[in-house]
DNA sequence: GCCCTGCTGATACCGAATATCATCATTGTG
DNA sequence: CACAATGATGATATTCGGTATCAGCAGGGC
């Protein structure tokens, strides 16, 4: 009954790998599909390895006043087609980005402080695959977010 | 194994109810809550049940030329406000709109033929919120979208 | 070091959506 | 039923997020 006190088992937000690594393991991955190791490439990952929830390009292009427009959207674009970024859907329809860490999941997302904590351990694959045969439906994917309060703005 | 030809158990598709009685029950629906009974607002109404797949904005706008464009957003904004209309986020992050015929449920998305199945009796609920409670998260709403292909694509 | 080609970024452009505001229509009231 | 208050409408202007263009630049294979 008693609710853990932080996020921490989600492995996503409070303690975070050196952003440096971060991007050259990134950049690295880009290389090996063909894209180039460029600058400001390297400063629009960083940039997004920098930011600590959800955020839109319009805040990535903020971040980054020194890098064209163009650039900040092309370089978003490339992560998210890469899977290095996920899509984030709030609850009023904004689309919002973040750094993926890899592999199927889905976001809590908090109302209060915005965060949004990965939660990877939750079969809801299989329900909806049953569901979804029930009404004579092929799935072939899903698309889940989930909303509410964190536990640092539940108990603050 | 053998899958249902048709998606006729979400109750949602081929057979509707008169088009008339739908809008009558929503207008009476907005005005027991101070929203005037006008023309427009009918025939943006009308036409919302008249769409046969999830619709955007600008294709309600076509499909209402004699309707100024911003009274069709302003009608179609207060019916997604209201609940009377229900927002469906395809699988590429677009966002369309259908009419809600009420309670909470999810869509089945042909990502074929475009149509949206209803999907009722599906019980993520309970297993979204043993999730986010072992996260230490207090879970207040989801969103979810199923996509694949209805049973008329698959076997056409 | 050279050259091919992908990348960059200033700019123009586009489309979706909202703000404005004078005019109109609905509805409650007398 | 007429009136007045006010919500609704719609033409227009504007904003805003995102993309197309394209000449010049730079990464990296040779």
């Amino acid at each position: 009954m008693a609710v853990a006190s932080t996020l921490r088992h989600t492995g996503h937000n409070h303690p975070r790998p050196p952003s440096a690594a971060v991007v050259d393991d990134i950049v690295r991955r880009l290389s090996r599909q063909g894209y180039r190791d460029t600058e400001p490439r390297r400063l629009v990952i960083s940039a997004v390895a920098a930011q600590r929830r959800p955020f839109t390009a319009e805040e990535l292009c903020a971040a980054l006043p020194c890098v064209g427009r163009a650039t900040v959207y092309r370089g978003l674009r490339l992560l998210v087609e890469t899977n290095q970024v996920c899509r984030v859907l709030l609850e009023d329809g904004e689309m919002r980005y973040q750094l993926s860490r890899g592999g199927h999941h889905h976001h809590l997302l908090c109302g209060a402080c915005g965060i949004a904590a990965d939660l990877e351990d939750c079969d809801v694959e299989g329900m909806l695959q049953n569901a979804a045969r029930a009404a004579g439906f092929q799935m072939n994917g899903h698309w889940l977010e989930v909303y509410g309060r964190c536990g640092d703005c539940v108990r603050p």
